[in-house]
DNA sequence: GCAAAAATATACTAAAAAGTTTATTTTAAA
DNA sequence: TTTAAAATAAACTTTTTAGTATATTTTTGC
């Protein structure tokens, strides 16, 4: 079981998450994640050095947190079809996310690009890795004759989730989601079209 | 001609825009932009009300650039696929934006989503607005006989755009090009399939 | 060339947010 | 069950940023 102190700083984290996610490193104040928990400053202080360090950890576990997530949606898939199908699936209600704000990868994303290189890196870091993973099963969905191999995965894997991240963007500030339905079909479709 | 007062204020706008594109309007600080600009205090209080009144001139100002280069871009092709091909392009070097740090539709939408209700209004007008225009280029396209009518011009206008606003914040994020070449041809590609 | 407008210089005040201190109370876990 | 750890309360200091005031200098445009 996890001390007293683990589990207040964890209580802290997700506390803090969906403020941070929000508002963003730069937007999000002290006070907000002290009104938010409802904790004194003492208490937090005792479990971060400052504004930075809870930054930096609230970073890591959003992220952290994203990719236990993505992960285990994917393993719900057992070919590598019904894989991509789950993982766009995941983007289905954008208006809803299981963090409040959206997808704390790109809104982490977009505000680290020019502010927070230490961020920007580790921000990278899982891009490139969500990459990997994707391309990895859509090439064995071809070596498994489950697709084409006219089927380019690193282009196909880069496609699918640049879309589904914009349009989670776009959808939560037009306040709709209903373009994302049309978006997941033809993202579908256009696997599809691949399969043997 | 312009007045001198009118010169300096739209300078500031220009100046600030970068600025703000990149650090956001949270991030963005006066101070910067005094250092940016050169100017002091009191002339830049002699051109805004304060730093709302100025993020939100400057966020105008990047809209209204930004739209103005869109459909000056677009205007270049003759065709319909010929204006998608265009818009397409406008995205070809993420790296290297008109207006530094990215696309300001993209990253103002992101911030402004759960911050700032009325920046996110004019933002939620603007992506709806440039919608509007993709589907009315790709139903022209499809009247003229420049498209089979399977082409979903809604679904593909989202998808265009989603794609390649998402592209952008990877390939920053990544700091490569790289994958945006690949994403580009495929979304030609996929138009050309509905090509008559 | 001159008056009005624009910008500077400088020195402020105000507000907001971050971070500190310390004595006290509460709670967890050995 | 008690003691060490954790959290509170409350009053601070510090830092950062926003915003103000005013006398002076520079520029512009008639």
């Amino acid at each position: 079981m996890l001390s007293k102190a683990e589990r207040t700083k964890q209580f802290i984290l997700e506390t803090a998450a969906p403020i941070f996610n929000q508002k963003g490193i730069s937007g999000a104040n002290i006070d907000d994640v002290l009104a938010a928990t409802k904790l004194t400053k003492g208490c937090l202080y005792g479990h971060f050095e400052g504004k930075e360090d809870l930054a930096l950890q609230v970073v890591d576990f959003m992220l952290n947190t994203n990719g236990e997530k993505m992960l285990l949606t994917i393993s719900q898939g057992k070919t590598a079809k019904a894989k991509v199908f789950a993982f766009l699936d995941f983007y289905k209600d954008p208006l809803n996310t299981y963090l409040k704000g959206g997808c704390p990868v790109f809104n982490i994303a977009v505000e680290s690009d020019d502010n927070f290189p230490a961020v920007k890196q580790k921000i990278a870091g899982v891009i490139r890795h969500g990459q990997e993973l994707f391309v990895s099963i859509l090439n064995k969905g071809i070596a498994d004759g489950e697709f084409s191999d006219k089927l380019d995965p690193a282009v196909y894997a880069f496609k699918a989730v640049a879309a589904v991240e914009g349009a989670v963007v776009m959808c939560k500030a037009m306040n709709t989601a209903q373009p994302m339905a049309g978006l997941l079909r033809s993202l579908k479709a256009e696997l599809e079209s691949y399969s043997l």
